[in-house]
DNA sequence: CGGATTTGACCCGCGC
DNA sequence: GCGCGGGTCAAATCCG
């Protein structure tokens, strides 16, 4: 099944504006295909169309506006990667600015992009009979938010404006056999396999991981149990499956040779500062890494809200 | 029963 | 200071 759409998607201030057509697909409902990628055969074609794509839908600023924003460098040492952050001063700039999408879509809505919401509030507007909804990531860390409201010119527009930052990856994203429709904080622990009863239409066993990859995922939950912040991190990575250079594995292997290395270290920056130190929008954590340099997510979180949340830190 | 949604009340910023 | 409008809270309600 496909939904035809159609998005403009605008930053508050009017430094991007792209206007994107498009096909959603149902067997992968986080990624927008165009029916011009659709056919094309070249790989980077399409590839660029969906980043732009996904860039369009995705609820966060740039690249740009993250590095701008973020300082922050990737090395490596003698005894493993080195993950250095700066916190600027986020409570006003950048940060804030609103993303704009007007999604025009044919099907019902499509509100989703990836990431799960909670509804919060409706609110009726002036000069529009239609209300705007407001939701919020369902996930305690994020301080994602966005807004829907139909538009009154087209009542199959969609205006969707997201504010704030993901803490975490879209669901889309799984690492560590994360369940679909789970909540994305929680990392999946393998359990006990259960004896399976045989059964003359018993299904073959799906495909394992490697015994080393298996290893390396059983060791990363075990590290990641031991320290809530290494799976803070790791939650906020990407699919670790792109290759040898998985920044997660070499975030296992240091944290597992190194498990009162850096990433311990960082901890500290990963806190709120002080009340009195802290700014209106301190970021609590800024994380952006990618392969292949697409937009990550990032999480802001303000006082008030931080009080609300359970436990913090 | 727990999580999600609804909805009226409240808060807050902004313009006058 | 006051009123208006937008955003958020939280109790009530719904729903799977």
């Amino acid at each position: 099944m496909e939904k035809v759409f159609e998005s403009e998607g605008t930053w508050s201030d009017g430094s991007m504006r792209e206007l994107i057509h498009g096909v959603l697909h149902e067997e992968s409902p986080h990624l927008f295909v165009p029916p011009e990628a659709k056919e094309a055969k070249h790989v980077a074609c399409q590839k660029s169309v969906i980043d732009k794509l996904i860039s369009s839908v995705y609820s966060g600023p740039t690249i740009g506006d993250i590095e701008s924003a973020l300082s922050m460098s990737y090395q490596h040492g003698p005894c493993g990667s080195q993950v250095l952050f700066s916190f600027p001063e986020i409570g006003s700039g950048k940060m804030k600015k609103k993303y704009t999408l007007r999604i025009k879509s044919r099907g019902n809505e499509l509100n989703d992009d990836g990431f799960r919401w909670r509804k919060y509030g409706q609110k009726s507007i002036k000069n529009n009979p239609n209300p705007r909804s407001y939701y919020r990531c369902t996930d305690p860390r994020c301080n994602a938010k966005k807004q829907v409201e139909r538009s009154t010119e087209d009542p199959e527009m969609l205006i969707i404006t997201y504010e704030g930052l993901h803490l975490h990856y879209a669901y889309s994203n799984f690492f560590l056999s994360r369940s679909k429709g789970n909540s994305a904080t929680s990392l999946h622990v393998p359990k006990k396999p259960k004896v399976q009863p045989k059964s003359p239409d018993a299904r073959p066993p799906e495909p394992e991981a490697s015994t080393t990859q298996q290893q390396q995922q059983q060791q990363l939950v075990i590290a990641c149990e031991k320290s809530p912040q290494l799976r803070l991190l790791v939650d906020a990575l990407p699919n670790p499956v792109v290759g040898e250079q998985s920044i997660q594995r070499e975030l296992l292997q240091d944290n597992v040779q190194c498990p009162q290395g850096l990433l311990e270290d960082i901890v500290p920056l990963l806190q709120p500062r002080s009340k009195n130190q802290q700014p209106k929008d301190t970021a609590q954590v800024l994380w952006m890494l990618e392969d292949g340099g697409c937009p990550t997510s990032l999480g802001i979180g303000t006082k008030r809200e931080e009080r609300r949340r359970c436990g913090g830190w």
